[in-house]
RNA sequence: GCGCGAGUGGCGGAACAGGUAGACGCGCCAGAUUUAGGUUCUGGUGCCUUCGGGUGUGCGGGUUCGAGUCCCGCCUCGCGCACCA
């Protein structure tokens, strides 16, 4: 034990930071209050003078394996974050709640037996514990549960809204724009009074139809439906997923099985009926313009034209349509492939024998085109993604006996199929134009069909290659049209004039996004307040019958199959629990008490994520889902759109601050976005977006180790090893491993926790440790061993306020000197700046130099210690309240006001002009700060080094006063 | 292949608007304290150097009085998408 025993040690950071945990908690110091509803407090809302700030993280799953040191990076910016802007007078909300559905619990509990709720809460308990230790200023009041009935029963009540709700591409919005999501009362009420015209044109009325048929009408029209489609199928899961969680690999993200279309009835999102705005408003929202181009990237906005070509032969039969971003090529489209699943296939194909003369490399060794479409589109049904994707550029495919007519030439042209063409995306079918289309190319050549070229390639293009560039149409003329010699773009414009005037065809968009896959045959999800009557049809829950509760179940685990097993059909576990999916109700709807059906599938887990934000703001509102002062007050539109929106930009509202991983960038950024525009168009916010600035932080990685297997080895047991050369090696156990930098986690055993943070250094250390690493966006290694040098910068400071010795405050009450006071004013002008910019990294520096100079004064005058603590205060709130309570303030600091920079403090008397002579700097001067041109021109010419220099003359001398002097000598 | 981003000391990283490259921290070196190790404190630390200076921000060119920063062409790495018609 050493003299020193009041030195800022691990022990006396863990002592002060568990007092003042204690002392915000009771104080509720990080409640916010709401301006009405359960939490309100008015004259507190009306008391802070800033305004006011939502400042979000996204929020955790809760796994077992508790928190490591990559997690809390993003929870420690949104803090120091939400410090500041309470110290500079504003109401901010910050609060964390828990993603608490999910298929890890539900794995576990199927291993295990206990129940996920158990196990879940258990985890939720370790990690708040752990985040509690951080020190975050947290209302923990709104640390909502997606588990929770109280919660889910809002997401089933989103639910039922988007179920009863329509997307009226004709209705206009506030903005001017066309398309809303309506009431689908509204729609039943224009088809029975006549007001909109039937889908069917078999001139009966709305009230001739069946309920049946009425049924069919609406849910058609539904933004949540029930439908038969191609989805992804993992048998080894026994669940379907969402196109979005299916690997470049074709495999499941959970799992990783591999993954089938398979036709199945499941629940789907009409999230493509936002398409336009989901892609429109990310101008309006200041996000990294990488996620947003992910985003873009995702919706897949093309514009293009549809094109329909006659069958030969065949008048009854539909015309081939296609979607084409090229209709200028329209003279080189040789031949037509359909997708496998195309439904016009059948209609197609002849009876009978091949026609004579069939090359036959089109016929797939088939005796007749019945038989090749038949055995290829089978094969084709039987290829997981993963063997589609093995395949590659291999073009197969087989010819179906028909011909269609190129409404450009009049020539008769051969229809394929193949599985290049993709059943998802377009119509389904192409024309293809082998002279400009890569895979159309490599078709071509495989089955020996013609290739005219319709733009002119580039000289040097080779010629057995598609040229897909820009340049003049050639080959391009009827007798109505003339495209040769037109650029690309023209020449588009003016086909697409050319189709629509024969009726052959029209300008049109193609999107890849497609509906969103939302059930899930899994047990921990939000069940869906879905019942189906007799007849099949589904029926909403009313209201009042929320929650549905998850009921009971004796075994937790989805029916699974062999992996491969494509054939396989899903089997949700709720549905073995046949007292809970028979029910008796009466829905209100006038047929009294009638025997249902309950849905048995579940929501996938981005239904909880799609929405917590609202929850936050009103978690205890038993009437709404949040309030509309409430949502207004905090995420309602703002006066002044974000920085760097186009002109004319109308704020769209949202979470001031969001901050999370950019593996969600497509998955819950964009389902949550989906899901707030809908609110909106049914009014139930007033916001157009969920998040108005988004930040994306980079990934703690750390050393991880490997032996000569490939295996990763435990990597606190590494031992580092300096060689005589100064070359470092690693060994484990006495055998050499390879080191490298990854995830931190399980896998790759280099596990670095939190609470061994706490235990050597304190949380205050390991805050400002992690902000002090790097730019926040950026990923960066993590080591351990320089943690110590933020320990360092706490003891400095801790020993510039209290004597080491007595434990006395050592601070003086004395002017702080001239000098002195210059350097605090630039440190607080500095640390603002880097403050509002996210810049923690640099912001650290900047104290850490405030610091030092303090250090080498003889006494430490007490203004700047306090200015100075205040500063410190975001970074490492416990340290800085303790320090601050020492200085003689009772309150705590969370509302102190920040410091403000003297501007004119920030002026320089004197600063140092640098001298160059030819660009390279040759010597330096000190001139007063408002030295003229002309001074500093000879003062700088009267230096011995540049008289030297410019013995033979000078050619010409720069001088920017009064930083810089470049003399050029002749 | 397409899209986005990044290359600066032994390491993490600074550098507002083209104007002192390497702030701050780790590590390393030296000294002080200590019985010693550790801790802590003080000073030094891009590279080369004949101690005058030379040289230096992935590579090659360009613009400029002046380039880490701007332009052109490459290379490498990371991330995302990927038969999207």
């Amino acid at each position: 034990m050493s003299e020193t025993a009041h030195r800022y040690t691990a022990e006396l950071a863990d002592r002060i930071e568990l007092a003042w945990q204690d002392r915000w908690e009771a104080e509720g110091t990080f409640d916010a209050p709401n301006p009405s509803g359960p939490f309100a407090d008015p004259e507190k809302v009306a008391s802070y003078s800033g305004g006011h700030m939502l400042v979000l993280d996204m929020f955790p799953y809760p796994s077992g394996a508790g928190l490591h040191v990559g997690h809390p990076l993003g929870y420690i910016a949104t803090d120091v974050f939400s410090r500041y802007h309470r110290m500079l007078g504003k109401n901010v909300l910050h609060c964390l709640g828990y993603d608490a559905f999910g298929l890890p619990a539900e794995q576990y509990a199927v291993q295990t037996g206990q129940h996920p709720r158990v196990t879940t809460e258990a985890n939720i308990d370790i990690m708040a514990r752990q985040l509690r230790r951080l020190g975050l200023g947290l209302d923990n009041r709104r640390a909502i549960r997606t588990m929770d009935p109280d919660y889910y029963r809002w997401t089933q009540w989103i639910f039922l809204q988007i179920f009863n709700a329509w997307y009226d591409t004709e209705a206009e919005r506030a903005d001017g724009g066309r398309g809303r999501a309506r009431p689908i009362a509204e729609l039943v009420e224009e088809y029975a009074s006549g007001a909109r015209p039937l889908p069917a044109e078999d001139g009966r009325d709305w009230a001739d139809l069946s309920p049946a048929e009425q049924a069919d009408i609406v849910d058609s029209h539904r933004l949540a439906y029930a439908s038969e489609a191609p989805v992804n199928w993992a048998p080894g899961l026994g669940s379907v997923v969402a196109n979005e969680e299916v690997t470049n690999e074709g495999r499941s993200e959970r799992g990783n099985f591999p993954v089938f279309k398979r036709n199945l009835r499941q629940w789907m999102m009409r999230i493509t009926a936002y398409s336009d705005r989901l892609a429109d408003d990310l101008d309006r929202v200041q996000w990294p313009d990488k996620v947003k181009a992910m985003q873009r990237n995702w919706i897949g906005r093309s514009h293009g034209a549809r094109v329909a070509f006659p069958v030969a032969g065949l008048p009854e039969v539909d015309p081939i349509e296609v979607f084409t971003t090229r209709p200028d090529t329209l003279f080189g489209a040789t031949f037509m492939v359909l997708a496998p699943e195309h439904p016009l296939v059948d209609a197609l194909v002849p009876a009978g024998e091949w026609a004579p003369g069939t090359n036959p490399a089109w016929t797939g060794g088939e005796a007749s085109p019945e038989a090749a479409v038949t055995a290829y589109r089978r094969a084709a049904s039987r290829k997981s993604d993963v063997e589609r994707q093995i395949e590659g550029k291999d073009k197969t495919g087989v010819f179906t006996g028909a011909y269609a007519v190129n409404p450009a030439t009049g020539a008769e042209i051969p229809v394929f199929v193949a599985d290049y063409v993709l059943m998802g995306y377009g119509t389904g079918a192409i024309m293809a134009v082998p002279g400009q289309d890569e895979r159309d190319w490599h078709f071509a050549d495989n089955f020996d069909l013609p290739r005219i070229r319709t733009v002119q390639p580039t000289e040097g293009h080779p010629e057995d290659e598609a040229f897909t560039g820009e340049g003049p149409a050639i080959n391009s003329a009827n007798d109505e049209i003339d495209l040769n010699g037109k650029p690309v773009a023209e020449a588009k414009a003016a086909m697409i004039d050319w189709l629509v005037e024969r009726g052959h065809g029209e300008a049109t968009v193609s999107y890849k996004l497609r509906d969103w896959l939302f059930s899930r045959q899994r047990y921990w999800g939000e069940p869906f307040p879905i019942v189906f009557d007799a007849d099949g049809v589904a029926h909403g829950v009313p209201e009042s019958m929320l929650p549905v509760e998850l009921p009971e179940v004796p075994d937790y685990s989805p029916r699974t199959f062999d992996p491969d097993d494509a054939a396989s059909e899903p089997e949700p576990p709720l549905g073995r629990v046949r007292e809970w999916v028979e029910v008796d109700l009466d829905l209100g709807d006038g047929r009294g008490v009638q025997r249902y059906r309950r849905e048995t599938n579940t929501m996938p887990n981005w239904a909880g994520s799609c929405w917590y934000y609202l929850r936050y703001l009103d978690p205890e509102n038993r009437e709404e889902l949040v309030s509309a002062a409430t949502e207004e007050y905090w995420i309602g539109p703002r006066e002044t759109p974000v920085a760097g929106a186009p002109k004319g930009t109308v704020d769209p509202g949202g979470v001031d601050l969001y901050i999370g991983g950019v593996e969600h960038a497509v998955l819950h950024l964009l389902y949550a976005r989906f899901w707030h525009k809908v609110l909106f168009d049914l009014g139930h916010v007033s916001s157009e977006e969920p998040f108005r600035t988004y930040f994306s932080q980079g990934y703690i990685q750390a050393p991880a180790y490997r032996d000569d297997r490939g295996q990763p080895v435990e990597a606190s047991e590494v031992e580092e090893v300096v060689g005589d050369s100064g070359a470092v090696s690693f060994t484990w156990q006495g055998q050499p491993v390879t080191r490298e930098f990854g995830k931190i986690g399980k896998s790759l055993k280099n596990m670095v926790s939190p609470d061994d943070m706490y235990a050597a250094y304190g949380a205050d250390t390991l805050r400002l440790y992690e902000m002090g690493m790097g730019p926040l966006d950026q990923s960066k290694p993590w080591d351990t061993r320089a943690i110590v040098g933020s320990q360092r910068f706490l003891q400095r400071l801790w020993r510039n306020v209290v004597d080491e010795e007595s434990g006395e405050v050592r601070v003086v009450d004395e002017p702080v000197d001239d000098a002195t006071l210059r350097v605090l004013h630039r440190t607080i002008d500095a640390v603002r700046r880097d403050y509002d910019e996210l810049g923690f990294n640099t912001a650290i520096a900047r104290l850490i130099e405030l610091n030092n100079a303090l250090t080498k004064l003889e006494r430490v005058p007490r203004d700047a210690a306090e200015q100075l603590v205040l500063m410190v205060a975001p970074l490492a709130p416990h340290i800085a309240e303790e320090l601050w309570s020492r200085l003689g303030h009772a309150e705590s600091l969370t509302h102190a006001d920040f410091p403000v920079a003297d501007p004119a403090l920030l002026v320089e008397d004197t600063v140092t002009c640098v001298v160059q002579i030819r660009g390279k700097v040759r010597d330096r001067l000190e001139v007063a700060s408002d030295i003229t041109e002309d001074e500093l021109r000879e003062k700088a010419l009267a230096l011995p080094k540049v008289v030297d220099a410019t013995a033979g003359g000078v050619r010409t001398v720069i001088v920017r006063a009064p930083r810089l002097v470049n003399v050029v000598p002749m």
